[in-house]
DNA sequence: GACAAATTTGACGGATAGTCAGAAAGTGAA
DNA sequence: TTCACTTTCTGACTATCCGTCAAATTTGTC
């Protein structure tokens, strides 16, 4: 049983991140700083630093809320019963549901993903991130699997279903995080990346 | 005609380049800073600022000299005297030697696009880099109009020749940055990404 | 050599990350 | 309620690093 204050301690963490997650969207990563975190909660900065022990925590956070919410929507789509190539349109399906839902995971990823911010955070949220990573992954290559031992599809002999999966991988999150970070995209003729 | 202290300037950004370049490379981006570079080079730290006016324009300069270098490779392949298919094959080679020769270049680019940096930067050295990748989609671009004009290849109606290149391009710019950034490829059943 | 222009210097101000000793608040038994 | 003990909070403090600028030094010119 928790007491009011202990229930009080679990609810700050996401009040935390609440307070974050606007700052780095709408003003960038500069502009998140402890000492800002603790005066609009109304907290010391101590407090803030009882919850996540470095800046690098608190945005490797947000990375890991929008990531596992990802993972839960790869999940249900690969439930869909169909056949294989209906089961992996829904996957990207959730795909591009998630980053128009989710638009701003690519920013927290792209930041998180900064060698010298990933190394100050937890193993604990990496390991979270990575799963995350690897079980979506995993989640389309059992998809491909299924479909060339039910011969709905041949795979050539040199590419395996993972292989192919690398490549839809690299193609959507290039494609995402091209169209994130380049606001030229109509300039150079390209229309309608999703 | 410089004088010995003009050449002695001239030479001076290159050389703080290249102290900068193995220390982002090698101890990361948060390892780089302007006390260091001074101190390395014998220099003060006004002096350094006499060249590049904040930090970000250092690692910016760093992803101009690659984004070049790109740029050249890409403008040699597309040179090559041949049919389309095999015109395009020499960009794609020029794309995965350029990878293979200069890794750092994803570093760099990945730094430079977090927006918090991105707006300290100069708009001259924005536009350099940005000009470079303009260009390299539009040689790529131009090389699938040609193969359209020739007949040697039938798009479908709804794809124009810069969105054939903007899926090309967000395959493998994806592709680059997961190699870069995830060291779990090899455990996930990924080989070979190139 | 003398003077002016160009260049360099490094101490300084300001911002912010992260620490920690002491203060405050909470808890539970008598 | 009181008191002793534990947990939590606080904010002043240190450390680091960016970027500035007045003064010092070097260079160029006559």
């Amino acid at each position: 049983m928790l007491t009011a204050k202990q229930q009080e301690i679990a609810m700050r963490a996401s009040k935390i991140l609440d307070v974050a997650r606007p700052i780095v969207v709408q003003e960038g990563y500069h502009a998140l700083n402890m000492d800002r975190i603790a005066n609009e909660l109304g907290l010391s900065k101590g407090t803030v630093y009882n919850h996540f022990s470095c800046k690098e925590e608190v945005v490797i956070a947000l990375a890991v809320e929008t990531s596992t919410k990802r993972l839960e929507m790869f999940r249900k789509a690969a439930q869909f019963q169909a056949c294989s190539r209906y089961r992996m349109l829904a996957i990207g399906t959730a795909a591009e549901l998630f980053a128009r839902e989710s638009p701003e995971h690519f920013l927290f990823e792209q930041i998180v993903r900064i060698d010298s911010i990933w190394e100050k955070t937890s193993e604990q949220r990496r390991a979270v991130i990575n799963n995350c990573e690897t079980s979506c992954t995993a989640i389309a290559t059992g998809i491909v699997r299924d479909a060339v031992a039910n011969n709905e599809i041949k795979l050539p002999p040199e590419m395996s279903p993972e292989n192919l999966i690398f490549g839809l991988w690299a193609l959507t999150s290039g494609g995402y995080s091209i169209v994130l970070t380049s606001d030229r995209l109509q300039a150079m003729g390209m229309n309608e990346p999703y």
